[in-house]
DNA sequence: TGAGCTGGTTTTTTT
DNA sequence: AACCAGCTCA
C-alpha cells in the first residue's frame, strides 16, 4: 500500500495539471469538471477515487462511481486497478442500471416483489407486440417506437413533470396498451431497464428511512459522462446526495462534455450538466483545456467539424503533443473495397492489434468488415451487437431456468412451451392464456393442471403438457441444493434440445449454437465452483451481463470493432472511422428529425478517440438491403479543410499500389521499403484475373446497363464471366468482352 | 400443428 | 441479403 501511495503521489505531482489536481485532491464538496474530449476528465475521476482511498483513508466501499455504459465502467475499473492493483474491497463502479439492479435485488423485501427478472429490449418488444396484436392494433402501433414513447411517458409520469402534449391520434389506445404492458410485466414479475431506475427512485421517495439508512454508507459519489444522464438519473443523483439543498454526503463530483452528448434519443438531457452548479450550491467548477490524448492534427479535424454545431459554447481543443501524423481521408469504390482495404492496412500496422479500433455508426456495417478481417486472418473483438445472452439458444435455456424459480413468468413460459416443438402451438397457447387470464395469480403449473382436468385437450397435447410439467417437478425439488450446471443439463437432456438444434438449423448454425451451449455450461460450472447461492444468484448475476467473461480474452491481441456510441470514453492509437456517408453518418433518421447536430457530435467523439493515427473512409457505392446504392459523402467531410487531411481516392488502385501508399502513410515516410512490400502483398487471388484486365471491385461499364462494380470474375469454359453490381440495373453476370474497364 | 412458401420489410445508437 | 408475418398444405 505504501509503495502504491508513493508512486501515486508522484503521479499526482507530475501527471496532473493544476486544475486536475484541485479536482483530485480536494476531499469534500461538490465538483463539476467540464472539459473537451481527451482533456483528462476520466483521469480526474480515477485519480480522485485513488486519492480518497490513499490520502484521506476513505473506505473504498463508501465510494460510488457511476457511468453510463458498461464499457465505460470496465475502463474505469481497469484504470483504478492500475493505481491500486491489490485493493481487496473495491469501490463501487457501475452503470446507473447495474447500481439500481443491485440495490433492488438486495432490498427486494421492501418491494414485495421477491424474484423479479430484468426483461431485455427484445423480449419487451415481443411482449408489447403480442399485446398490440391481441388488441388488434397492429396497423396503428409499432412496438419498438411505442416502447420509446412509453419510456418518455413514464418519465414524465414518475417525475410529475408537465405532461407533454400527447397530441397523438390514438391517445386512448395508447393508454390502454401502456397499462396492459405494465400489467403484464407485473404479472410475470419483470422489470424493464427503465423500471430499474424508476423503482429505485420511488423506493427512495416512499421510504425515506430506507433511503437514509442505505445512503449512510455512501460518502463520495462520482459520475462520468454527465452530459448523457437523463432526467431520472439526474433526479436519482439528487436523492442520493441532497436534502434541503444541502449535501448529505461528503462529496459529489460530476464530469462531462456537452460536445459529447450522444444519447438524447434515450432521454439524455444536456441541461443536467448546465444546471448542476445551480442545484449543488457552492459547486467548484473546473475547466480543463489541454488535450493529452491526440496529436494536434487530429484535434484540428475535430475542431473544424464540431464548430459547425450552432447549439454549443465555443471551445477549441489544443495539445502540445509533439507527435505528428497526417489524418487520412479515403474514398473507396464500394463497401467491399472499404472493408478489404482496412483489413490490409491493419495487416501492415506494426501496432498491437488492441490499440486499433474500427468504429461505425450502426451494427450492420460491422458485418462486411468482419468478413474482410476473417479473410485476412486478423483477430478482432466485437463490442455490442448481439451479445451472448441475447442468443436464441441461450435465451431458451435461460427461460427454462427462470421458469423453475418463477412460476409466474409468462414471458419465459410462452417462450419455451413449444420450443423445442412438442405439439403445443398457437391454438394451445391461446387456450392457455385465456385460462391464465381468468386466474391471473395462479402459477403456470396450476393453470396447466386446470387445463388437464378440463379434459378438452387432444390426447397428444395432454401427454405433451404432462411431460413438460415433469421436467420442472424434478428440477424444482432440488433447485437450491443442485448445481446450476446440473439443472441446465437436466433441461438440455429432457427437452432433447441438442437434437432440436440439429433438426431445425443449418449444419453450421446448429454447430455454433451447440458450442454456445457448451460455453454456457462451462460458465455455469465455473459459477458453481465459486458461489453458494445456486440458481437464483446465478440468474441475478447474469441479468445485466452482456457477455461471458472468457479467460483467454486478454491473451490474444485483437482489433476492436464497435459503434461510435460504445467508443465513448475510450482511446486507441489508431482509429478507423468507416462509412462517412449521407444516410449513415448523419443517419437518414437524424436528417428527417433535424437532429444532425447530434450526429456531428458522434463524428466528433469518433475522431477524438484517436491518439496518433486517424483514418476516415467512405464509399461511393454500398450494398443497402441487398442492392447496390450510390452513396454521397457525408456533409461533415466538407467541414474539414482540405489542408487538414490527406484526401486519397482508392477506387482505381491495384492492390500493390495501396500497399505502398498505406505503408508510407503508416510510417509517415515517403518511399519506405516500397519494393519489398509490393511483393509481399501480391496475393494470388487478385492476380488470377485470367486473360481480362477486370479485377474484383473494379468499376466497369456496359453499353446498355451503364456503370457498375465487378464483384466476381470467373472462368466458364473459354469465357470469362463477371458478376457485376450495376448502379441502376441490379446484379448481372456478363461476359467480360461486353465490359469496359473505367 | 408445423413445415414450407411467399411477399413485404428491414437498419440507428444502449441499459 | 436476411428476416418475419401470414398463408397453404400434409
Ligand atoms: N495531466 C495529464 N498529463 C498527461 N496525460 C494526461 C493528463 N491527463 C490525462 N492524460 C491522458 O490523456 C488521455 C485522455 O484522458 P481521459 O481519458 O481522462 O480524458 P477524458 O477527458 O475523459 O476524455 P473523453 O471525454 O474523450 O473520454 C489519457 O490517455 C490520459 O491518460
Amino acid at each position: 500500500m505504501l509503495q502504491h501511495k508513493q508512486s501515486f503521489d508522484t503521479f499526482v505531482n507530475t501527471q496532473l495539471n493544476p486544475q486536475q489536481k484541485i479536482a483530485v485532491t480536494a476531499k469534500d464538496g461538490s465538483f463539476l469538471v467540464i472539459a473537451g474530449a481527451g482533456s483528462g476528465k476520466t483521469r480526474v475521476i480515477t485519480a480522485r477515487i485513488t486519492n480518497l482511498i490513499l490520502n484521506h483513508q476513505v473506505q473504498p466501499s463508501s465510494i460510488i462511481a457511476l457511468t453510463f455504459t458498461n464499457k465505460a465502467a470496465q475502463e474505469m475499473q481497469h484504470r483504478i486497478a492500475q493505481f491500486l492493483p491489490d485493493l481487496r474491497i473495491k469501490p463501487t463502479i457501475a452503470t446507473f442500471h447495474a447500481y439500481c439492479l443491485k440495490l433492488l435485488k438486495k432490498n427486494a423485501y421492501l418491494q414485495n416483489a421477491a424474484q423479479f427478472s430484468v426483461i431485455d429490449a427484445a423480449d419487451a418488444q415481443k411482449l408489447l407486440q403480442s399485446i398490440i396484436k391481441e388488441k388488434g392494433l397492429e396497423k396503428l402501433f409499432n412496438a419498438k417506437q411505442l416502447l420509446s414513447f412509453f419510456s418518455t411517458f413514464k418519465m414524465n409520469d414518475v417525475l410529475k413533470l408537465d405532461a407533454p402534449a400527447w397530441n397523438m391520434h390514438h391517445a386512448q389506445q395508447f393508454t390502454e396498451l401502456y397499462n396492459a404492458y405494465e400489467q403484464q410485466k407485473k404479472l410475470s414479475n419483470y422489470l424493464d431497464f427503465d423500471d430499474l431506475l424508476y423503482n429505485t427512485f420511488e423506493l427512495f421517495t416512499k421510504n425515506p428511512e430506507f433511503a437514509t439508512q442505505h445512503l449512510k454508507n455512501h460518502r463520495h459519489l462520482l459520475v462520468d459522462e454527465y452530459q448523457d444522464t437523463n432526467l431520472i438519473q439526474h433526479a436519482l443523483l439528487k436523492q442520493m446526495t441532497l436534502q434541503n439543498k444541502k449535501l448529505t454526503i461528503d462529496s459529489v463530483c460530476a464530469v462531462g462534455d456537452e460536445d459529447q452528448s450522444i444519447y438524447s434519443w434515450r432521454g439524455a438531457n444536456v441541461a443536467n450538466i448546465l444546471e448542476f452548479a445551480t442545484e449543488f450550491a457552492g459547486t467548484k467548477k473546473i475547466k480543463l483545456e489541454q488535450n493529452y490524448r491526440s496529436t494536434q492534427q487530429i484535434l484540428n479535424v475535430a475542431n473544424s467539424v464540431i464548430k459547425h454545431n450552432v447549439n454549443r459554447n465555443h471551445k477549441e481543443l489544443w495539445s502540445d503533443n509533439p507527435k505528428k501524423h497526417e489524418p487520412l481521408l479515403l474514398e473507396c469504390l464500394s463497401d467491399l473495397q472499404e472493408a478489404s482495404l482496412i483489413a490490409q492496412l491493419i495487416n501492415l500496422c506494426k501496432e498491437a492489434k488492441s490499440s486499433i479500433a474500427i468504429l461505425y455508426r450502426t451494427h450492420y456495417q460491422s458485418r462486411i468488415i468482419e468478413e474482410a478481417l476473417i479473410k485476412a486472418s486478423i483477430a478482432y473483438k466485437m463490442i455490442g451487437g448481439i451479445s451472448f445472452y441475447e442468443r436464441k439458444e441461450i435465451k431458451d435455456l435461460l427461460a427454462y431456468l427462470r421458469l423453475t424459480l418463477n412460476p409466474h413468468d409468462r414471458i419465459s413460459f410462452f417462450r419455451i412451451i413449444n420450443c423445442p416443438a412438442r405439439g403445443l402451438g398457437e391454438k394451445f397457447e391461446e387456450t392457455f392464456v385465456n385460462l391464465w387470464n381468468q386466474n391471473p395469480f395462479s402459477t403456470w403449473q396450476e393453470v396447466a393442471k386446470m387445463l388437464l382436468e378440463q379434459k378438452q385437450l387432444a390426447q397428444k397435447q395432454a401427454t405433451s403438457l404432462e411431460q413438460f410439467l415433469t421436467f420442472f417437478d424434478v428440477a424444482k425439488k432440488e433447485k437450491d441444493q443442485k448445481k446450476v450446471c446440473e439443472i441446465l443439463n437436466h433441461f438440455i437432456k429432457q427437452t432433447n434440445y441438442l437434437t432440436y438444434l440439429t433438426d431445425h438449423f443449418e449444419k453450421i448454425e446448429a454447430e455454433e449454437k451447440r458450442e454456445n451451449i457448451a460455453e454456457f455450461l462451462r460458465a455455469a460450472a465455473y459459477f458453481d465452483e465459486n458461489n453458494q447461492g445456486g440458481l437464483s444468484q446465478f440468474l441475478d448475476e447474469i441479468s445485466l451481463m452482456q457477455d461471458l467473461i472468457k479467460q483467454d480474452d486478454s491473451a490474444t491481441e485483437r482489433v476492436n470493432m464497435m459503434t461510435l456510441h460504445s467508443a465513448k470514453g475510450l482511446e486507441f492509437n489508431i482509429v478507423i472511422l468507416v462509412g462517412l456517408e449521407e444516410g449513415l453518418l448523419p443517419s437518414n433518421q437524424s436528417i428527417g428529425q433535424e437532429n444532425v447536430e447530434e450526429e456531428r457530435r458522434l463524428f466528433y467523439v469518433g475522431i477524438t478517440r484517436a491518439r496518433e493515427k486517424l483514418l476516415i473512409s467512405y464509399s461511393k457505392y454500398r450494398n443497402v438491403f441487398g442492392k447496390l446504392d450510390e452513396q454521397r459523402p457525408s456533409r461533415f467531410l466538407r467541414e474539414i479543410p482540405a489542408s487538414a487531411v490527406l484526401h486519397q481516392e482508392a477506387a482505381h488502385w491495384s492492390k500493390t499500389s495501396f500497399a505502398t501508399f498505406f505503408q508510407e502513410w503508416i510510417t509517415g515516410e515517403k518511399n519506405a521499403t516500397t519494393q519489398k512490400i509490393s511483393i509481399v502483398s501480391t496475393t494470388p487471388e487478385t492476380t488470377s484475373t485470367f486473360s481480362t484486365n477486370i479485377k474484383r471491385l473494379q468499376s466497369v461499364k456496359h453499353a446498355t446497363f451503364g456503370l457498375g462494380i465487378a464483384h466476381q470474375v470467373e472462368q466458364k469454359g473459354d469465357k470469362i464471366v463477371v458478376t457485376v453490381h450495376f448502379t441502376h440495373h441490379g446484379t448481372k453476370k456478363i461476359e467480360s468482352s461486353f465490359l469496359q474497364v473505367v
